[in-house]
RNA sequence: GGGAUCUUAGCUCAGCUGGGAGAGCAUCUGCCUUACAAGCAGAGGGUCACAGGUUCGAGCCCUGUAGGUCCCACCA
C-alpha cells in the first residue's frame, strides 16, 4: 500500500530525513570489492576556512550526479572527500582572530601558534563539510581526509625527499614573488597581473667624468634606483656605442655603476637605456647573472627601505618613491614624468602589489616533469572537457618555470630539510636526523619554511588512497576516473596533480577532467564578498530545496562555460520537482485501487506502448549523454519527456481508462504509469536525489521486489521488447489531430465546456483503425462529445469547421460559429504553407547534385515529405472547393 | 604581445559529428477540467553580429571585419 503524499512538494521536511537515512545505511561508503569495477572521483578539497558558495555547489552537484549515476550502473563508486589546510588563508584567518584577542603570533611562538590553528580547525574546519552534505552529496564521509593528516604528511615528505634525491627539488637564491603583507613568497600562479595607472619617470644619470652628459633612463619604479648596479643598452644601438663600458653616477647615492650592453634591451622602447636592478626585477636578475652584477637588496620584508637606503631607510616603498622623485627633481635630474598604464603583479589573496625579491627558496624543477604531463593530453590518454582546454594546458606547460614551493608560514607541511650548524651541510630526510652525516655534529636546525598548499593538493588523488603505502584501496581505486573542477584552477591544481602522479605513481591520476565555469550573478558579474552580490546556496536550499538548486546549476549550460544565477531559474526548477511530485501523487492515488501484478506487454494499449517506447529511447539517450558527460543535455531531455510527453500527454490519455472501472485496460494503464514513472525517477535521481527518493519510497513501500532506496537501485536499461516504432508513429498522428482541434477551437474562441462531435474522415483503413482504438482519449483531449470515424464525408454538414492533417480530415459541426470567409482565409494560408513546403522539397529533389551527393536516407526522407505535403494539399484544395460552392 | 571564447526570440542560454531554428523566463488570449494555478490549452516573437568562401546544402566548417569577455606574458 503506497503512502499518501502532500499536495505540494515540501523539500525542507524531507531532505534531512532522507540524507540521514542514506548515511545510516552506509550507501555512500565504498569498500574494495574485486567482483565489481571501481569508479572513483576525488573531491577537490575545499579550504577549511571556506564557506559554501555557488562554485562549490556547482562542483559538487556535478560530481554527485556522476557518482550516483555510476553507482546505479553497478560500479563500486567511491567519492573521496576531504578538506585542505589552506596555508595562507588559514594562517591569516587565525592571526586575525588572535589579534582581536590582543594576541600576537610571534609572542605565541611556532608551537603555540600551531596549537591555536589546530584549535581553530577543530572548531570551524568541519563547517564546509556539513554544508556540502546539505547539497545531498553522496561522498564517502567515512573516508574523509585532511591535507595535513598523518597519511598526507607522509606522502608529502616522501615526495619531497624523492624529488630532492633526483635533483628535481633544489634550494636556490632566485628572484621570487614576495608579498609584503603576508610576508611570504608566493608562486607565479598566485600572482595576478592587474592593469594599474602609473608613470614613467625619466631620470638623468650623469656620466662620470663628462660634465653635463647624462644617460636618460625611464622607470616605472624609481625607488628601485637604490639597488641599481648597471644601466644597459642594446649592443647594436648606434646612439650609445661610445658610452658602453663607461661609469655613471647613480643619483641619490654615492655609488657608480657601469653601462653595459645586453640584447635584452629593446632599442625602440623608451629611451633605449634600462636601469638594471638585479635584486628587484626578474629581467634585471637575468641580466645581472649574465654580467656578474651585484644584487643589492634594498628592502625589508615589509617592503620598507632597508639600511642601504640611507635617508630613505625605514620608508615604505611608495613613500620612498615620492621622496626620491622630489629629491631628483630638486637636483634637476628628473627629466619628465609620463603617465603610463602597465600591468602590476598582485597577490591573489590580499591584492597587495607583489615585490620581486632575491631570496633563498626551494624550487621544483619543472622542465622534465612537464613533458609527460603534456604528452598525456597530446596522446589522448588524458581527456579534457571541453576540448579547448587543451591549448590552455599546453601553453602553460610549454612556458613553465620552476615552481617556488617554500612559504614563510608556520601553518603547513614543514620542509623536511635540516642544516648542520657546524659544517653547513643540508640534510633532507624522511625522519628527523640525529646527526650530520658529514661532520657528525648533533647541532642541526630544521628549515623554518613550510610548503605551498598546492604541493600537498597535487598528491591528493593518490595520497588519500594510502600512497606511499601499497594499500588495497590504492591498488583498487587508483587511478581515479574523473576530476570535476573549475577552469580557474587548471594551473594551480590540475596540472600539478598530473605531473605529480606521473612522477610518483607512473600513472595518470584520472582519465578525464570535466571543467565547469564560474557561477555569476544575474548581471554576469563574479559573485564576491566585496560586491555583496553573492547568493548563498544554503539560502537557496532553504527556500526551494537542494534538488531545485542542483537542477538549476546543471541545466542549460555547457561544460566550461560560465553561467548566470537567477532566482527565477530556481523557481522553475522547483516547479519541475513539484510537477513530478504531483504526477506521482496522481498515480499513487489511482494505483491503490487496482492490482497490476498480472499485466504483461500484450495487455498494453496503443497509448501504453507509445509512452513505453518513447521512454525506452529516453533511457538510451540520457545514458549516452551522461556517459559523454553531457549532463545538461541529458537533464533537459528528461525534463521535456517527463513534463510534456508523460504528464501533458500520457497521463491525460489514460484518465478516461482510470475513471472507468469497467475498462479492462485499466490495469495496463496503471502498470505503464508506474513503470514509466519509476524509470524516470531513476534517470532523474542523480540530478534530484531527494524528491526522487521520497517518491520512490512511497511508490514502492511494502513491495519487496524493489530496492529499499532508489540510490542503490539498478539504472534503467534499454529493452528491445519496449520498442514499438509503429505505435509511436500512430500516437503522433493522434497528437497531431488533437493539436489541430485545440488550435482551431482556440482561434474560434470556442469555450472548453462546449463539446462537439468530431468526424474523422480518412480513406485509409489503418488510419481509421488508429483513431478507432484511441477513441476514448482522443475524445477527451479533443473536447469531443462524440467521435465518428468514417471513410468519406457523407453526412457531414458542409459548413462544419474542418481541419486537414496528413491522411485525414477532421470536421466539427459548429455551424453557428463558422465564418466561411475566415475559414477560407485559414485554409488558403495552410494551402500557401504547403505549397511552399512542396516547392522546397521538390526543389531539392529536382537538383541532380542533391540526389546524387546527399545520403540516400536523406533523399528518401525528402521524397516522403513531398508525398505527404502533396497529399495534404489535395485535401485542403478539396475543402476549399467545397466551401466555395 | 600570444591564446581562448562569445555575438541565436524582449531577457538568460541550449543547439552533439553541417540536412527544414529550440528551451526557460517575460508578453498576449482563453481556462479554478476531479495530480499540479508552483497548473492546463493556445498565440505572437529570430536575415542565428557583419562580409566573403567551401558545400547539393552552413547557426554549425574556413577567411576577414566589428564589438564583448577571459586567460597567459619579464618590455623597463
Amino acid at each position: 500500500m503506497a503512502k499518501e503524499l502532500e499536495k505540494n512538494y515540501n523539500p525542507s521536511e524531507i531532505e534531512e530525513r532522507i540524507y540521514k537515512n542514506w548515511v545510516d545505511k552506509k550507501y555512500f561508503h565504498a569498500e574494495v570489492d574485486r567482483s565489481k569495477k571501481p569508479f572513483t572521483i576525488v573531491m577537490p578539497p575545499p579550504n577549511i576556512t571556506g564557506q559554501l558558495h555557488m562554485g562549490h555547489a556547482l562542483d559538487n552537484t556535478m560530481q554527485d550526479i556522476l557518482i550516483r549515476f555510476k553507482r546505479m550502473q553497478g560500479y563500486n563508486a567511491l567519492w573521496q572527500p576531504g578538506t585542505d589546510h589552506a596555508a595562507i588563508a588559514t594562517e591569516v584567518k587565525v592571526i586575525e582572530s588572535l589579534k582581536e584577542q590582543g594576541i600576537d603570533k610571534q609572542d605565541l611562538g611556532r608551537e603555540g601558534f600551531l596549537e591555536k590553528v589546530w584549535d581553530w580547525r577543530r572548531e570551524y574546519g568541519g563547517r564546509i563539510v556539513n554544508q556540502l552534505k546539505k547539497m545531498g552529496s553522496s561522498a564517502d564521509w567515512d573516508r574523509e581526509r585532511f591535507t595535513m593528516d598523518e597519511g598526507n604528511n607522509k606522502a608529502v615528505t616522501e615526495v619531497f625527499c624523492k624529488l630532492y634525491d633526483k635533483g628535481l627539488i633544489y634550494k636556490g637564491s632566485r628572484i621570487v614573488n614576495w608579498c609584503p603583507v603576508c610576508q611570504t613568497t608566493i608562486s607565479d600562479a598566485e600572482v595576478i597581473h592587474e592593469e594599474q595607472q602609473g608613470n614613467f619617470w625619466h631620470i638623468n644619470y650623469p656620466v662620470v667624468g663628462e660634465e653635463g652628459r647624462y644617460v636618460e633612463i625611464a622607470t616605472t619604479r624609481p625607488e628601485t634606483l637604490l639597488g641599481d648596479t648597471a644601466v644597459a643598452v642594446n649592443p647594436d644601438d648606434e646612439r650609445y656605442q661610445d658610452i658602453i663600458g663607461k661609469m655613471l653616477k647613480l643619483p641619490l647615492t654615492d655609488r657608480e655603476i657601469p653601462v653595459i650592453a645586453d640584447a635584452y634591451v629593446d632599442k625602440e622602447f623608451g629611451t633605449g637605456c634600462v636601469k638594471i636592478t638585479p635584486a628587484h626585477d626578474p629581467n634585471d636578475f637575468e641580466v645581472g647573472k649574465r654580467h656578474n652584477l651585484e644584487e643589492i637588496n634594498i628592502m625589508n620584508d615589509d617592503a620598507t627601505i632597508n639600511s642601504i637606503g640611507g635617508k630613505y631607510a625605514g620608508m615604505d616603498r611608495y613613500e620612498a618613491r615620492k621622496a626620491m622623485v622630489e629629491d631628483l627633481e630638486a637636483q634637476g635630474l628628473l627629466v619628465k614624468v609620463v603617465p603610463h598604464t602597465h600591468m602590476v603583479g598582485t597577490h591573489d589573496r590580499c591584492k597587495t602589489t607583489v615585490e620581486p625579491l632575491v631570496k633563498p627558496q626551494w624550487f621544483v624543477a619543472m622542465e622534465e616533469m612537464a613533458k609527460p604531463a603534456k604528452q598525456a593530453v597530446v596522446d589522448g590518454k588524458l581527456k579534457l572537457i571541453p576540448e579547448r582546454m587543451d591549448k590552455t594546458y599546453y601553453n602553460w606547460l610549454d612556458n613553465i618555470r620552476d615552481w617556488c614551493i617554500s612559504r614563510q608560514l608556520w601553518w603547513g607541511h614543514r620542509i623536511p630539510a635540516w642544516y648542520c650548524q657546524d659544517c653547513g651541510e643540508t640534510i633532507v630526510r624522511r625522519e628527523t636526523p640525529c646527526e650530520c652525516p658529514k661532520c657528525n655534529s648533533k647541532n642541526l636546525k630544521q628549515d623554518e619554511d613550510t610548503l605551498d598548499t598546492w604541493f600537498s593538493s597535487a598528491l591528493w588523488p593518490f595520497s588519500t588512497l594510502g600512497w606511499p603505502k601499497k594499500t588495497e584501496d590504492y591498488d583498487y581505486f587508483f587511478p581515479t576516473d574523473v576530476l570535476v573542477t573549475g577552469y580557474d584552477i587548471i594551473f594551480f591544481w590540475v596540472i600539478r596533480m598530473v605531473f605529480s602522479s606521473i612522477e610518483q605513481t607512473g600513472k595518470l591520476p584520472f582519465h578525464t577532467v570535466l571543467f565547469h565555469g564560474l557561477v555569476r550573478d544575474d548581471q554576469g558579474r563574479k559573485m564576491s564578498k566585496s560586491l555583496g552580490n553573492g547568493i548563498d546556496p544554503l539560502e537557496v536550499i532553504e527556500k526551494y530545496g537542494a534538488d531545485a538548486l542542483r537542477f538549476t546549476l546543471v541545466t542549460g549550460n555547457a561544460p566550461g562555460n560560465d553561467m548566470r544565477f537567477y532566482w527565477e531559474r530556481v523557481e522553475a526548477s522547483r516547479n519541475f520537482a513539484n510537477k513530478i511530485w504531483n504526477a506521482s501523487r496522481f498515480i499513487m492515488m489511482n494505483i491503490e485501487k487496482a492490482d497490476i501484478k498480472d499485466v504483461t506487454l500484450d495487455k498494453l494499449t496503443l497509448a501504453d506502448r507509445w509512452i513505453l517506447s518513447k521512454m525506452n529511447s529516453l533511457v538510451k539517450e540520457v545514458t549516452d549523454n551522461m556517459e559523454k558527460y553531457e549532463l545538461g543535455i541529458a537533464v533537459s531531455k528528461l525534463y521535456d519527456f517527463i513534463w510534456e510527453e508523460f504528464c501533458d500527454w500520457y497521463i491525460e490519455m489514460v484518465k478516461s481508462r482510470l475513471w472507468n472501472d469497467e475498462d479492462d485496460t485499466k490495469a495496463a494503464a496503471l502498470w505503464t504509469l508506474k513503470t514509466v514513472l519509476i524509470n524516470c525517477l531513476k534517470l532523474l535521481h542523480p540530478y534530484m536525489p531527494f524528491v526522487t527518493e521520497e517518491i520512490y519510497g512511497s511508490l514502492t513501500d511494502g513491495d519487496d521486489s524493489y530496492e529499499e532506496s532508489i540510490m542503490i537501485s539498478k539504472w534503467s536499461e534499454f529493452k528491445a521488447e519496449y520498442v514499438f516504432a509503429d505505435d509511436e508513429a500512430a500516437v503522433d498522428k493522434i497528437k497531431e489531430a488533437v493539436r489541430s482541434i485545440r488550435n482551431i477551437r482556440s482561434e474560434m474562441n470556442v469555450a472548453p465546456s462546449k463539446k462537439a462531435t468530431v468526424y474523422v474522415v480518412s480513406a485509409k483503413k489503418e488510419i481509421r483503425d488508429i483513431f478507432e482504438v484511441s477513441k476514448s482519449f482522443f475524445a477527451m483531449l479533443g473536447y469531443a462529445s462524440d467521435v465518428i470515424i468514417q471513410e468519406d464525408k457523407s453526412g457531414i454538414a458542409d459548413d462544419a469547421v474542418s481541419v486537414v492533417i496528413h491522411d485525414a480530415a477532421l470536421y466539427m459541426p459548429f455551424a453557428e460559429l463558422v465564418d466561411i470567409e475566415k475559414e477560407l482565409e485559414r485554409l488558403n494560408k495552410e494551402k500557401a504553407r504547403l505549397e511552399g513546403e512542396i516547392k522546397r522539397a521538390s526543389g531539392m529533389l529536382n537538383n541532380p547534385k542533391f540526389v546524387d551527393k546527399a545520403p540516400a536516407a536523406k533523399v528518401e526522407e525528402e521524397k516522403a515529405k513531398l508525398k505527404k505535403y502533396t497529399e495534404t494539399l489535395e485535401q485542403v484544395a478539396d475543402r476549399i472547393a467545397q466551401l466555395n460552392k
